[in-house]
DNA sequence: TTTAAACTCTCTAGTCACTATAGAGTCAAG
DNA sequence: CTTGACTCTATAGTGACTAGAGAGTTTAAA
């Protein structure tokens, strides 16, 4: 099949599959007489499952090594979940950070009951300030 | 005061402040003799209101609204409660999906004890199914 | 006074994971 | 034989910086 093919059944754009073969993460293919990519079942399969890492917010990088990994069968598979938990964590991480913001954020905006002008308003007097504020 | 120290009072790296100049969100200074930079107490006050405003996640064109509300006295005070709340918005989304990641991984994680090799690999199975894992 | 260090200037390129063009070539249907 | 859909490569743009080259300026010590 070519790329567009490849495409739709994958849900990738064309220039996304291209971009992820300059990068490694899908080995260059056969090419047609007329310099068409060819792809088959197990490129959908690769994609399939590029897409879905990718779904999990697994950088391309992280998402190469498990590749490797998926294609050294005899490797140790805590290699596997060491990846992953180290990717978890990532995720723990941004969420903590942004819980924080939200509180921030809610704060600031309790602390003006925004009917009047700019001029007195406590939420850019909050953001002038340095200070973290108080909920 | 020059560059050097305006980086140092507000944290900000000397590129940095250079690069919201380009962008707009500090405004173009005097220079010495030697065409250096000169900022006063206004640009430290100003450039820690943009850090604070970042310190929140709000994006350059986001704090730029705010930046233009803030020098507009007589504006009314709601529309810097607006574009808070837009932005509270973007945030929640983003723990939502966060929360959704954090879950499918743990699931993920737990789908497999680790201990034998990449080809029996059940965390690999789940990522190459195309469908979502059931916890 | 010289000279070295520390600072500043502009301009360019790199980051990440794409997305969007331009301009050219290929292929199938009508 | 032409039209249109598809594909190719190469390049530039996104956001919010960061890093570096290569040149000029200032300050302090030797
Ligand atoms: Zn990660
Ligand atoms: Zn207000
Ligand atoms: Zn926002
Ligand atoms: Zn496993």
């Amino acid at each position: 099949m070519k790329i567009g093919e490849l495409s739709t059944l994958t849900g990738c754009s064309v220039q996304t599959i291209r971009y992820y073969e300059k990068e490694h993460l899908l080995p260059k293919t056969q090419r047609s007489e007329g310099n068409f990519r060819l792809y088959d079942d197990a490129s959908v399969e690769h994609l399939l499952f590029i897409k879905r890492c990718r779904s999990l917010d697994l950088s391309l990088s992280e998402i190469r090594q498990l590749l490797e990994l998926r294609y050294s069968p005899n490797a140790p598979c805590d290699e596997v979940s060491h990846m992953l938990s180290s990717h978890i964590n990532h995720v723990r991480a941004r969420i903590e950070e942004l819980i924080n913001l939200e509180d921030q954020l809610a704060s600031l905006l309790h602390s003006c009951p925004s009917q009047g002008t700019v001029k007195k308003c406590e939420i850019l007097k909050n953001l002038t300030a340095t200070q973290k504020i108080m909920s």
